[in-house]
DNA sequence: CGACCTGTTGACAACGGTGTCATGGCCAGT
DNA sequence: ACTGGCCATGACACCGTTGTCAACAGGTCG
């Protein structure tokens, strides 16, 4: 301790006078993690600290032959600027948050893979966050994102209000998979509603009138939308909607198994079950499967793995993942640097969605022994 | 240097004698994300902007009634400090890179929730990034994540020697999956040969003499581990190596399914097969299904959705995801504030597996019909 | 020929924190 | 009472980059 410093003037001697490195031994537990910085290019360049920048950043006012001499001794010390600092000035920088409701989803991680890619692709890198569906920790993770001051952020929210303009003051934003309330925001969703009406129609098709939905109990456009969809198919064939088949509590595997063998225990059973989504279908197959009731009817919200190779293969609605981050990660692209900022798209992006027969959902009905005679 | 001493007059005339914030208008562009500062905070509490510093950092030397002063302080302007501020003087962040194959992947997605969840209970964030098996992109990747000056890194490595020292610079990294090279690191691993051992015996004792192994071709430690296990239980049983039935040229799902194809094509057929790896099964459950020879044997390494529902049942090892990113955060943990640095654990970790029967793997020969006769 | 641009370039001050060292008060030791 | 040491605190530089503005060169125009 107690170096030099014989002056009590000049507090801490920096590196200044000196030329540089020789103070690294002082501080003995910081790291040594970047490598040369722009002043070094500069210096090697022959140019000033600001020229350099302006090169990095293809600032106008640079005669040909100063950029050539600053890009050339940036290769040769292959110089590589640091995010923090350029942030930290600028405001800004190359990551995008993506909050989920958990990165472990099978809809999620496919969601997340490809937004990592099309982003990447953009030279941005990917801030990932799950919000386990809790609205608290979702708004905390993405002003979190904020202040890290990313360059945008892709939310799949876990309500249409969670995320409120201020969470976000003025940081780019798209909502996926479920829509978001933010002005000037833009929610790639698909069209819940028609593909669920269609889903139903389908089951209605093969003779089924005993039709359960399975839902998760949150409060989103997407899962209403759904029910809504459900809703307007029996509504249509002249079907009147029974509580008891309706069950909108599943929010996990094991609590849509649950449901599952209360719908086939009633007393007029289901004879066809429409999953809101494939997290859910994870548990309806088992549930099928471990009941040996494999010849009741099904179609899955949402595609997923093995669907094709269970005995009999689950019919689904292809509510792609891929397509939906594919639009999302342009949307998003189009708000930020180097487009018009402002400029993107907007409101509601639709998706297009198909129904994919594999099966469970061409079950016909049973004969229905006297509830024919009856009516 | 000696630059500017004799004062060519004030240059920038900046904010000082200016009170503050009526230059916003000038930036147009420049978006205003950040809370208050830290000097708010210490103007607030009546302290210097270091002894605030102090404060939120848990610094020793200061008194009670300062510390309580400026907490408040905090609390009343909800202050949060800013990550790359802080980033760029301390030299490292809150933020753990992780990098695997790609994100899409069942089991990277569930080890990267995982790793999520206990890497955000201790406060640090997670920056992911694919790697797509690509050791240039890995390593650039890591690269990119120390220059960001990430507290540490997780990578399930795509060679041993894919990431050097060098390109650490000191930053804590723990491998996972696969066993990586790097001097002072960890690398949590399942036990690959005993496992593939057992699963090779488990298929032995059935009556089955031709297992087909299927693998991918990577020339990585776990891959061959888990050849070295096949070889050992057929050496045991005096079974020769047969190389018709050594398929190491999966890569992804379709090969696999081509590979299943030729190994039940041979004149000597195959009546089991162990699959290397969730993802080859993946395909090779999809083939068996599709060429209506469920009656084949199959033992997987690594669970997968589904693999309980498919009929028969899918015997695997649970080479649980979940259980090596644990222990992979809690590694990397120990090598960071507020532990020890240096002081993390070394050296390879093995989580434990185990064999979980479920039908296909239970799948007894066939009698042999004339191949006891001639032998 | 001087006033006026225009196009390049550089000095300097931030951004929001943390490290280094100095300072001043208070107390124990001699 | 004097001295040295410890504690609490603050002044200041600095991390690596970009925004602001001044300065200066060379050409155009009246």
């Amino acid at each position: 301790m107690a170096e030099q410093a014989h002056t009590p003037r000049r507090a801490g001697e920096p590196g200044s006078t000196e030329g540089s490195t020789t103070t690294t031994s002082s501080s003995a537990a910081r790291r040594r993690v970047s490598g040369p910085t722009l002043r070094d290019v500069a210096a090697l360049a022959g140019v000033s600290l600001k020229t350099a920048s302006r090169v990095l950043n293809d600032g106008p006012n640079v005669s040909a032959a100063t950029r050539e001499a600053v890009q050339e001794a940036m290769q040769s010390l292959s110089y590589e600027p640091d995010p923090a600092a350029r942030s930290l000035r600028a405001g800004h920088d190359r990551t995008v948050g993506v909050v989920v409701d958990s990165i472990g989803d099978i809809f999620f991680s496919e969601l997340a893979a490809t937004l990592e890619s099309a982003l990447d692709a953009a030279g941005y890198s990917c801030l990932l966050a799950s919000s386990n569906r809790e609205a608290d920790r979702e708004r905390d993770v993405v002003r979190s994102l904020v202040r890290r001051r990313c360059a945008g952020v892709i939310v799949a929210p876990s309500s249409p209000t969670s995320i409120s303009e201020a969470d976000l003051a003025g940081t780019p934003v798209v909502f996926v998979d479920r829509v978001g309330s933010v002005q000037g925001a833009a929610s790639v969703v698909s069209d819940d509603p028609g593909m669920a009406y269609e889903a139903t129609r389908h089951l209605l098709a093969h003779g089924h009138r005993r039709v359960a939905l399975l839902s998760d109990s949150l409060d989103l456009p997407t899962t209403r939308g759904r029910q809504e969809g459900y809703r307007r198919a029996l509504a249509e064939a002249g079907i009147e909607v029974d509580p008891a088949l309706t069950r909108m509590q599943c929010d996990d595997e094991s609590s849509a198994m649950r449901q599952v063998r209360e719908v086939l225990d009633l007393d007029e059973p289901a004879t066809a079950i429409f999953s809101c989504s494939s997290r859910l279908s994870l548990g309806v197959v088992p549930a099928l499967h471990q009941f040996g009731r494999t010849d009741v009817a099904l179609v899955s919200f949402g595609d997923f793995t093995m669907a094709d190779s269970v005995q009999p293969a689950v019919t689904v609605v292809d509510h792609s993942a891929r397509r939906i981050a594919q639009a999302a990660a342009e949307a998003l692209l189009a708000h930020l640097p180097p487009h018009d900022p402002g400029h993107g798209p907007t409101g509601v992006i639709e998706v297009p969605a198909r129904l994919i027969p594999r099966g469970t959902g061409e079950i016909a009905a049973p004969p229905a022994p006297e509830q024919t005679t009856r009516a």
